[in-house]
DNA sequence: AATGAATGAGCCTTCATTCAT
DNA sequence: GATGAATGAAGGCTCATTCAT
């Protein structure tokens, strides 16, 4: 029913309640992708969250106003995080090759050091309501937008080939994703830092001039 | 209890009578990959296969033992049937490269042609029982051995590069699993016949020597 | 949004205050009854009466003490106003039809006017508290009583038929409660003013003598 | 999900199954009649009912798919055979002075001898699903409509008053149902035997020429 | 082989009420 | 007086599976 968005609040009026609110909330999330990433999203009951947060059933309710409500909360906020972070990274690059190399370094690295989120994320988002499906659109659309804007310059330079938008992602990401997805899911042991140098140059390859 | 394998069955006894169970069996099959690929494994319930299916509860757990049984021979069934497809098409090549571009265009074809299918094979495996795991660990440790006996060559003739045996696969079907991924999960609207030419050469271009 | 909490209550007596409170529990009962109209008492929830009397949870338990509390003064209310407002109108009359015109007339008026409460009266009052049962019966009580002492002296006098005491009610009021009855629950369309002085008469038929 | 309505089988495929069946929604319907006119229908839970009718929860639901459609089919049934009771009844009197005693007649009986069933039909029928009301409409029509093809000719014939339709169940049952609904819910001790004569008498001087 | 009634543990969710601020 | 986060018992319902016929 809840499902108050308290994030954006400048925080000024009662800092206290508020303050606790969110931790409640953070624990919560916490406490579900523990759960999501053990057990599905579907094998989750929220009594394992409601345990391991320790939280009660009403007040997650209060909060979330239902099972999917958390589950969606927590897929786009992992989903925020990682965008963020690659943005952040990228934007310091000053050529294309760089940049290619630092979208696959900053996957990898972010990847290894959240592996429950990194697991999360790669779950299929079949069953979302419609509002979050919007706003899942949404944040794929701004972040597509300042990636393609970030790279257009090197593409109208010269230094990367001219495609169909729709496959920059693929040949760029499909092949560490690919990789990452297989170790995550234990088709094969090595996590994907000794083939990072690897995809990298394959990326760049696939995608320079 | 049940879940007889009739797959391997010698046959003759009884032809009329096991034809009509193989039958019933199939319609079982496919009424099940409709649900599995619309609603999900979890989302689908037994009633909703019996109902398409047109056969009682009854002889469903009579054929296939429990739901779970279902799930598993038709996953088996259909990573059978996209492997020997495969093998069957490269095996026909005589180079490195018109096998690479053999390998991507045929996940193309099928692809296209089995949408439900390989909507269910993208789905994540999860549980499937300790049986299940290893039947399909082995029907892909078969395809991976089969497929790496007919690339050696190339490799050792010097057409290939050499790189970590875990990395061909993410390199060679990596970008184009990532866009038709993206395609069957309706993130974009092309489907990927258009751009197989692409996929195959930056494929051949990732392995070259 | 969060408390303002401009509590200068030097706990006197204000009459301001006692006011405003007054405003509010009328302004509780009013959504209430919209509510109980609407949804009947049980499908109401607290949460119902909250958003539409805009007063928050706390302060609705502060004034009612529960959501029982709430329905039975409604239901005193409601009934309060309708007993006292017959007793007014055939307190004025001076023979024995007269009267009980009047009671017909009074009650298609009042019903026609306050739909809702009459909605809501009509609907079983089957777990009021024990209190609220007492305070029931003594208003009830009182109102037959009041009532039956009016009466008394036309049936003395011989303008009315002596009968069993609990036969009058039912006699007189009876069909046209029936007919408002079917009326408020959408069985048929037309309203009771149209058949009002049919009604009448046959109530006045019912019991002259 | 299910509730088969076996009533208007033929019963000849698998009797045994059927009849078995049949007793066991009988048990059912039994058990929540009980229960409604105890604790109401919203007073009553599921685990109530399937406590006194030694039935699992699973076959509960089996046979009537919720918990509403137990209440709508008890609430049917009832008021069926009320109405078929009430036609046979009238259908052998000869005159219309007759036939409106047996309409007060045949409700004390009835009422008397069903009491629980009497004090559920009494309740109000709220939250039906639209079929239900549906049926229930028809229903409702179709007694209607056979009441008054019966009484028709004895109003042409100039025995009973030219009145509005809808004015002819509230003048003649209207006293007398308010009487035993007062009687049903505990609000005055005497039972309305005693009263049916008056409460005949009251009816037919009500609608006579 | 086929049928479908029967089972009941377990799930998600609701909601009246309390209480610290 | 006012607020709304917190509580948790209890409810309706689902669904994989069994078993007598």
């Amino acid at each position: 029913m809840t499902g108050s968005n308290n994030q954006t609040s400048t925080g000024r009026a009662r800092p206290g309640r508020t303050a606790a609110t969110q931790a409640r909330k953070e624990s919560v999330l916490e406490a579900a992708l523990e759960c999501f990433a053990e057990l599905g999203i579907e094998g989750t009951t929220i009594h394992d969250i409601q345990r391991r947060s320790n939280c009660s059933i009403g007040s997650l309710y209060h909060h979330f106003g239902s099972k999917e409500g958390i589950a969606e909360e927590l897929f786009l906020d992992g989903i925020g995080r990682l965008n963020r972070g690659m943005l952040r990274k990228i934007k310091v690059c000053s050529n294309a090759e760089q940049s290619v190399h630092a979208v696959v370094g900053y996957y990898v690295e972010w990847t290894t050091r959240n592996q429950p989120m990194a697991r999360y994320l790669h779950s299929r988002d079949v069953d979302f309501s419609p509002q979050a499906r919007q706003r899942l659109k949404r944040i794929h659309r701004d972040y597509i937008t300042a990636v393609f804007t970030f790279f257009a310059p090197f593409v109208e330079r010269g230094e990367m080939r001219v495609l169909p938008l729709d496959t920059y992602v693929p040949l760029i990401s499909g092949p560490i994703q690919e990789y990452v997805r297989r170790w995550l899911s234990g088709h094969h042991p090595n996590g994907p830092r000794k083939v990072k140098a690897l995809f990298a140059d394959a990326a760049w390859n696939a995608v320079k001039s």
